[in-house]
DNA sequence: CCTTCACACTTTTTT
DNA sequence: AGTGTGAAGG
């Protein structure tokens, strides 16, 4: 009946075993923690016949929690669902929207991505007049998320001299009541932003004792993975819902911590200690994933760190291939050595796509990989990047959903008052949330009413039939399932329709991709594992979404790419971590610290042990960087790696299959001859046009397609077609000098020529 | 009100 | 290179 304990070692039957009381297993790289996780969850089921509703698992990522709640189903069946299993976002959104009429927001609060809280700082700055050059969105808002992740609210922001010194050499100070105009428009607007989700959860629990009383009682056995990536507000409520049980159990490893830019502290693991005495530590140091190689390189890296904890990782698997080091002239040169490697090793081994990974460190290196890959008809994914659900077009269509559902939402009302045009332009939209707040107490919705008692005729009529448009959505939304209310969106909207009259590559792509949104809300419905259809349901499911997890890909071998971030928790045979250089990695962001290079070093530290069997390591003496040519030299962290473990690599570009570096270098750096823009040398060419004697316009209404016009400026010409949908009227006209150009007829001097 | 063009800035990582 | 912002012209 215990089989599933059997091929445990000593260390990790301890972590599956007990149970009881709190628990940190500190787990090395490779030492088999998730199934650590996943067998003590299913002892606690199995063995003690603990309910699965009455445990809670908190993991870093969606895709981390679905792997191991399947791996649970596997030993303890259907019941694993029952379990509170999930990132601490989504287990905390789904808590708060139980309780969150208890913090004075509505039942369907909005949850805001990265994106709709920057939007918005960007126009709280605006707003109050202040040069978006010093107070920079970006940096606004990630002293804003700081602060939250720490429990500082923006009350004690403000009052805290502390603060109030560092905006002030920074020369911000008025920050703080940037913060809290943040949080009092995401408040109006009914949205919480990520860091909302955890410090609102923080504070339902202290100032609702009865509350916190419940969420206590309920879960018996609290479990943390990724516990050194936790930030302060994360470990208080885990804290305080561990309260009256006491069996909490975290894992993690300090030398794998790379969150800390995001307000993960280590120091949580230390304070772990005090916080509960009779603590049991466990300690997981066999490696069972990599050869011995790759085990001591990756210890020779860490040895560099000041400050880990004690932990001797080892394993007793073969010594393996000797790590590869290949230099590169260039970025182009990189890929393409990489591509004919992993075409090598595939033949030669006989392995999959997806036994290799190419790991970098920024996003943007992807670009000469893909087209090396491509070349060489070597089927790849990338994994992360900006998700679908981040796309413009995505997100327009859901601002529509989400607006149905909250109508005080602003940034989603912004994103689509006037998509697609409809003569609502930005000072009409000033206008409007100036009058919601002034006249309206706020609501936007009110403001939405009733436009006529605020702004001009036309605009005003225009406002309305957008109202109306939403209304019919609105009453959809309650009644009918989320499929169908935003096939109706898209459709009534004009999105649609907007999108598939663009016929240039980008446009048919972003039609595509709308299309395959309502696909993806159609399997949402038809799911029969999913119990309530609603929009609402489908948009909290989609609002914590990240762009690892939707990889629901038919052909699963591949050749993986993703930043070394995203492969935490990951492992592959052979792993390629290209962009081995200066200022790349470690990134020039980070050197400015110990702390900070420590950080970038244990990010080097996961990437090395991702690697199962082989490991190759690149770097490029030259880089298109910033649309521009720069060189670099190799990383220091190269010489971190026992010279033992390494070779240099004599690998070649393969002159048969690509072409002679030589050319194609050419052929990038001579690229830019730029054309003269067509307007340009239309007008280089031709003389100004010089008005008839008498010029004197005609009435536009009396156009038509074929007549000869004169233009002020452009000289004669024949009108080609008519625009006369929306309410700028366009005539398309070919003039005899410069070309067809399409004017407005409201603007155009037009003459017609008889 | 909308479209176009020139320019500035970017790249760290993500729930 | 690519995107996003501002000015100017239609």
């Amino acid at each position: 009946m215990l089989n599933y304990l059997e091929g445990l070692n000593e260390p990790q039957r301890e972590g599956v075993v007990n149970t009881e009381g709190p628990c940190m297993i500190i787990a090395g790289a490779g030492s088999g923690k998730t199934r650590v996780l996943t067998m003590r969850i299913a002892h606690l089921i199995k063995a003690h016949g603990v309910d699965p509703f009455s445990i809670m698992a908190l993991t870093f990522t969606n895709k981390a929690a679905s792997e191991m709640r399947e791996r649970i189903e596997k030993e303890v069946g259907q019941e694993a669902r029952n379990l509170w299993m999930g990132t601490f976002h989504s287990i905390f959104a789904r808590i708060l929207r139980f309780e969150c009429d208890k913090l004075g927001y509505p039942k369907d609060f909005t949850i805001y991505d990265t994106d709709d809280s920057k939007q918005l700082v960007k126009q709280i700055v605006k707003e109050m007049g202040l040069d978006d050059k010093i107070y920079k969105p970006n940096v606004v808002f990630n002293r804003i998320s700081g602060a939250k992740n720490k429990l500082v609210s923006w009350k004690e922001y403000i009052s805290n001299p502390l603060f109030k010194a560092d905006d002030e050499s920074a020369r911000k100070p008025r920050l703080g009541e940037i913060y809290k105009t943040y949080v009092q428009r995401c408040f109006k607007a009914g949205a919480m932003d990520f860091d909302d989700l955890l410090f609102n959860t923080n504070v339902l629990f202290k100032e609702h004792p009865d509350v916190l009383h419940k969420y206590q009682h309920r879960f018996r056995y609290i479990l943390v993975d990724e516990f050194q990536d936790t930030n302060v507000s994360q470990y208080l409520i885990t804290k305080k819902l561990a309260g009256v049980h006491g069996n909490i159990c975290v894992v993690g490893d300090d030398a794998q911590s790379i969150y800390a830019f995001r307000g993960a502290e280590i120091e949580n693991i230390l304070n772990f200690e005090k916080d509960f005495p009779d603590l049991r530590t466990i300690k997981l140091e066999q490696n069972y994933r990599s050869t011995q190689h790759i085990v001591d390189a990756a210890n020779g890296i860490i040895r560099n760190n000041t400050g880990q904890l004690p932990k001797n990782v080892w394993t007793a698997n073969p010594q393996g291939e000797s790590i590869e080091l290949i230099q590169a002239a260039s970025d182009t040169e990189e890929g393409r050595l990489v591509a004919s490697a992993i075409f090598e090793e595939k033949m030669r081994k006989q392995w999959r796509s997806q036994d290799f990974a190419v790991l970098y460190r920024t996003n943007s290196q992807s670009r000469s990989l893909e087209e090396a890959l491509r070349r060489m008809n070597i089927k790849y994914k990338i994994v992360g990047g900006l998700s679908f659900y981040q796309r413009k077009e995505i997100k327009d269509v859901l601002a529509y959903l989400r607006f149905a559902i909250n109508p005080q939402d602003e940034q989603s009302f912004r994103r689509i008052i006037n998509l697609p045009k409809r003569g609502i332009g930005p000072t009409s939209v000033d206008k409007i949330i100036m009058a919601a707040g002034t006249r309206y107490d706020g609501s936007i919705w009110e403001a939405v009413c009733r436009p006529a008692e605020y702004l001009p005729a036309r605009a005003a009529n225009a406002v309305l039939g957008f109202k109306d448009m939403v209304e019919a959505f609105r009453y959809d939304a309650t009644r009918k399932d989320a499929y169908e209310v935003t096939r109706r969106v898209a459709k009534d909207t004009g999105i649609i329709k907007m999108l598939y009259e663009d016929k240039t590559v980008e446009g048919l792509t972003r039609y595509e991709n709308v299309q395959e949104l309502i696909n993806a809300v159609k399997e949402f419905t038809d799911n029969p594992e999913v119990e309530d259809k609603s929009l609402t349901a489908f948009l909290q499911e989609v609002s914590l979404l990240t762009g690892v997890d939707q990889d629901k890909d038919d052909d699963p071998d591949k050749v993986t790419l993703m930043t070394v971030h995203m492969a935490k928790g990951l492992e592959f045979k052979h792993v390629f971590l290209v962009g081995m250089e200066e200022d790349l990695f470690p990134s020039q962001m980070m050197l400015g610290s110990r702390k900070d290079l420590e950080e970038e070093r244990r990010l080097f530290y996961v990437a090395v042990t991702r690697a199962q069997s082989k490991l190759t390591l690149t770097f490029a003496l030259s880089r298109y960087r910033f649309g521009r040519l720069t060189y670099g030299e190799r990383s220091r962290f190269l010489d971190e790696i026992g010279p033992e473990h390494m070779n240099l690599s004599s690998r070649k570009v393969h002159t048969s299959t690509t072409k002679p570096a030589s050319e194609l270098s050419f052929a990038r750096i001579s690229a830019p001859t730029k054309k003269p823009t067509t307007l340009g040398a239309r007008m280089a060419g031709a003389k100004p046009h010089k008005p008839s004697e008498g010029f004197a316009p005609s009435d536009p209404s009396k156009l038509a397609v074929g007549q000869k016009v004169e233009h002020q400026k452009f000289g004669f010409g024949t009108v080609e077609a008519l625009d006369m949908d929306g309410m700028n009227k366009r005539a398309k006209v070919a003039f005899d000098k410069v070309g067809s150009k399409t004017l407005l007829l409201s603007f155009a001097k037009l003459r017609i020529l008889d």
